[in-house]
DNA sequence: TTGTACTGAGCGAACGCTCGGTCGATCCTT
DNA sequence: AAGGATCGACCGAGCGTTCGCTCAGTACAA
């Protein structure tokens, strides 16, 4: 199951990416402001800056832009992580480092991370296990990085609490831009980062911030 | 702000009370299987056991079926949260109870606060903030627990932390419905409580489980 | 001239919502 | 008690519009 490849009829390959990547853009903005549903193909052409007919050049179907653009984000996130994360070898220092990383990143997408989290429900249930699985390879990486350091002896864990582990650090990320309605109000991104690593780390029974 | 009321053009109170119910249940089915965009009145009419002409006696328009769903469920498990939880002193051992009855309610009613946490997105921005509000109750319950739990000695913790607490244990909890898809594959129920309690109290540092 | 990217008027299905009308229950009058 | 008037819940054909998508035609580069 690796990328699903969205067919085009036009044969420049240069070219599709080109037109995608403004399809994309432009999509992403629209989506964030009224949805993928109430957004029309028209203003989607229209903000890519081309026709209609243009549009369906690129695609099948309107479902096609909605997974271009969950695609696309998965990818920009990754790239940012593996930018910033040098997964050597694993240490406690490296687990908070990675988080505060994702959080930043998360951050800086912070649009988008919202689209795509509140739209991917839309996809049909062929494409839905595409994506799903792009989240489950960002699991898997906080997956390893934690396993290493389980491996190094600096953390005690069984592969289980490994796993909800990093789910949990996933979801914390995540949260911070579909609560944001809420945590903005409260704390600014390096506070609840600092919270939210130490309470993963330490819970709430051993006081001691560092 | 209190609860908002949506005007019925029928008179009878108690009858709007009983066809609404009608209303909610048949839509929160057709929401989980496809979505409020894609679900038409005239199914949820139908699912309701009434004409598309009677559904629009007790609604305005579409959106209000969505509100009204959304305002039910909250008050579903709020209502179950409330008859399990005494809400006396604030112990560890409360807390630790909290979460376990939430997260049971949270998965009885799983695929109803899927939906609507799936779908609040798409309510208009006058009937968003009443339900934010909801949400925002419930993690109160949680703060006012904790909070007090701090009080007794059994916490070290800032308001902010008691605060973030909260949110987390909010968010584990609907996490257990959207990613379910992995969660359950991974987990029993039983098994995710017990691990995100301990994970939540004690952090990875510690290794005790209870 | 041929191939390819692009255009946008137009098609047809679907959808939210309305509104004129039906009909049983209830109230009023004699 | 009977007959008529009124009420109000319920109905569903149909209106107006929107929206995804197509395709006959154009522009232009090679």
């Amino acid at each position: 199951m690796a990328r699903k490849e969205v067919p085009s009829l036009v044969k420049d390959e240069k070219l599709i990416q080109k037109r995608r990547g403004e399809m994309i853009k432009a999509a992403v903005n629209l989506f964030k402001e009224n949805g993928f549903h109430r957004t029309t193909t028209r203003e989607i052409a229209k903000a890519s800056g081309f026709s209609i007919g243009t549009l369906y050049e690129y695609i099948r179907s309107k479902e096609d832009i909605l997974y271009l653009v969950c695609d696309s984000i998965y990818e920009g996130v990754r790239e940012k992580l593996n930018e910033q994360i040098g997964m050597t070898e694993g240490s406690i220092d490296h687990v908070k480092k990675a988080i505060a990383v994702y959080f930043n990143v998360v951050d800086e997408m912070q649009d988008e991370v919202l689209v795509m989290y509140q739209e991917v429900k839309s996809l049909s249930r062929e494409a839905l296990p595409y994506v799903l699985k792009k989240e489950l390879e960002m699991t898997a990486i906080f997956e390893e990085l934690i396993k290493q350091t389980v491996e190094q002896g600096e953390l005690d864990l069984c592969e289980e609490e490994v796993k909800l582990l990093a789910h949990n650090i996933l979801v914390h990320g995540q949260m911070w831009t579909f609560r944001r309605w809420s945590l903005r109000k409260e704390y600014s991104l390096e506070e609840y980062t600092k919270m939210q690593t130490h309470l993963l780390l330490y819970g709430v029974k051993s006081k001691s911030f560092t």
